[in-house]
DNA sequence: CTTAGCACTCACCATGAGAGAGTGCTAAGG
DNA sequence: CCTTAGCACTCTCTCATGGTGAGTGCTAAG
């Protein structure tokens, strides 16, 4: 890159400034702050080469620099520093999932939390999810009153899915134990697919040994799983929405542009975390790829997210189980800290799957942390 | 109480006109509109005294009449008229539940998201939950692999909680069920207190029978049964935040005062749905009474909430298992909708939960609906 | 290549005038 | 006594205006 080494610092600063501020960069500010030993002169000079080259931009004359979605791209590529959490902080986020341990369900919840806790924007995480297709492994039947019972469906993975089912004729509870160690004993491991070739396969077979009813309950398992397989994909949790909101971009107050901006930004922000729209395609593109991935601003596929950056990482037990984490705001952001808190976060919410899965298997990317 | 019928015919219409329009009312608009057959200076006249009763207000001398709390709180008790929801949108209500029938912890967000689509406002559900101590029904343990093991407890009521649980050596499947076929029969039917009896009852019994490992896990049913009394009492889910944020309140594109102050009001609003904070209160309020509660603006016991309204209903099974639903929003809110459709929601819910529960046990509140 | 100097551009802010909406009051009429 | 026309009054909203200050771009000299 033909970027002499005082315009990648100048780029640097501006960035870092401006991230800090949120105000426009002017080149008298830098050069008093950063005690750059050159004039403002100097330093206006540099910035209109940058905004040639496509790496700053001006609102208008007359007001600072501001970086282009190149500019920090440029900067996440080669300007900035490598930075870890603190020890402190690290300390305080595996305390807090240790606390949670067992409770499976929660992981997610408290990855999104603390992600956008440390990175003061919203957060998304998708569920661990098996790497292949979902398989059977296990049901119980328990009636709740002589006419309901409830289906408890266990996945390998620890997946666990619950559903009622009416009765219609009493039956005792041994009567249901029984129906259920069939039926789990004939699905067992298989996947749906699997499923649909045993039935194929044992037509004749099957209706003899199970009845009506169990051929019901073999249905909702089916239906089960395959609703399953249908909302893995959407499925996206997200969390933080306050936090990214007290982002000066949010609050007229600060920034100084209509704030009817604002309000809009804000219903902008919040139907892309509801809806999940330009969310989900990245979601599989961030499970293709290891290592942290950055998309900023225009670089997202949909214009909906082009004044919004995601830090995106994978989790999980390579060939067993995997989910994606990440966090989003504007493209005005800490990328540092981005980066480094989500690939910390997804190293340990990849310690506990490897925990849960096999002794092996450790994290497939990450930090390797001490401590 | 001294209120001449045209008095309140013109404090009706002020408070339809302006719910409709979120626009103070002016004595002109009334007459025009509804053609009243008097001039605009005898309503004036009219709404002077509604203001000295302490029905409505005015921002400035000049601007049209808005109704106070104590005016919404005389419409919603005595010139409200009752209604239902269509037959259409009943059906498609419904019709909806009965997609996710059978699928249990789908069916409080859903009723979150009908309430909220229906009313306009946010939502909020708490989850059916039992309306005496939780008591344990039955628990499996599933081999995840040779160092882990799933623990799914199903307590009355179709609750079911899932935890994982180290193993210290291999077990095998058959020596697993052993388990907690007995464990699950030792504590069947018991709520926290009972196990905790039977502990200290049996001091010298059990440890006779029951294993370290058996104790493990009869401490981590205490554990998951006291922690779960813990969070029922907090866990408010909420819905509907855009669907509130597209009430004129909060867009300053149309209600013309400070576009800031659209902005806290946003973050405001995403504060008490998130912290569930000033809404705490109202649920067991909404418990103990039967029937629609309607609190109004400064109604509420915190100052946070001076400015929205909350309109809650109980839902579930006497004495087996209750709920809270409601719908939350500006003050200047369609009252007679928000009620019907909180009754008729709860009405749904309580249904279904009473088919869960048993045959009778109608709802303990609700329409008579045909259909 | 650097820098001092300076003109120029804009956003921002306060000010003020004018318009319009709506009320409150008064006095006349049923 | 209730109603109503008429009118002064109040207050917001909008728009135009000019001044201010921040910051740039350019030029010419070092």
């Amino acid at each position: 890159m033909g970027l002499t080494e005082r315009r990648q610092l100048i780029l640097k600063l501006v960035i870092q400034e401006f991230v800090e501020t949120a105000l426009p960069v002017a080149s008298e500010t830098l050069v008093r702050k950063y005690r750059l030993g050159v004039s403002s002169a100097t330093v206006r000079n540099e910035m209109a080469a940058l905004e040639d080259l496509g790496y700053l931009t001006h609102l208008h004359t007359s007001a600072g620099r501001v970086p282009t979605d190149a500019g920090y791209r440029f900067f996440v590529e080669n300007l900035m520093e490598r930075t870890s959490l603190s020890l402190a902080e690290r300390r305080m986020i595996r305390h807090q999932f240790y606390q949670v341990r067992g409770e499976l369900d929660q992981w997610v919840h408290l990855a999104g939390a603390v992600l956008a806790r440390t990175a003061q924007n919203a957060s998304l995480v998708t569920p661990p999810r098996a790497a292949d297709l979902l398989r059977f492994r296990h049901l119980e039947l328990v009636a709740i009153h002589e006419s309901m019972a409830l289906l408890v469906l266990v996945f390998h993975g620890g997946i666990v899915k619950q559903q009622t089912l009416p009765l219609e004729s009493a039956r005792s509870p041994d009567d249901l134990r029984r129906i259920a160690a069939r039926i789990s004993d004939a699905l067992a491991d298989l996947s749906l697919p699997g499923i649909e070739d045993l039935l194929a396969r044992d037509l004749k077979q099957i209706p003899a040994t199970f009845g009506e009813f169990e051929r019901l309950v073999i249905d909702l398992v089916m239906r089960a799983m395959q609703s399953f397989e249908e909302q893995a994909q959407e499925q996206i949790y997200s969390d933080g929405l306050l936090e990214m909101l007290s982002q000066p971009e949010f609050l007229p107050a600060l920034a100084r542009e209509d704030a009817e901006r604002a309000v809009e930004r804000t219903r902008h922000a919040l139907e892309i975390l509801k809806s999940g729209r330009g969310l989900g395609a990245l979601i599989p593109q961030a499970l293709a790829s290891s290592g942290v991935q950055v998309i900023i601003g225009g670089e997202n596929s949909t214009n909906e997210m082009r004044e919004y950056s995601v830090v995106l990482a994978r989790y999980g037990v390579d060939r067993a189980v995997v989910g994606v984490l990440g966090v989003i705001g504007p493209t005005r952001m800490a990328y540092p800290r981005s980066i480094s808190t989500v690939r910390y976060i997804s190293s340990v919410m990849s310690d506990l799957l490897a925990e849960l899965y096999n002794a092996e298997g450790r994290s497939a990317e990450g930090d390797v942390e001490p401590e």
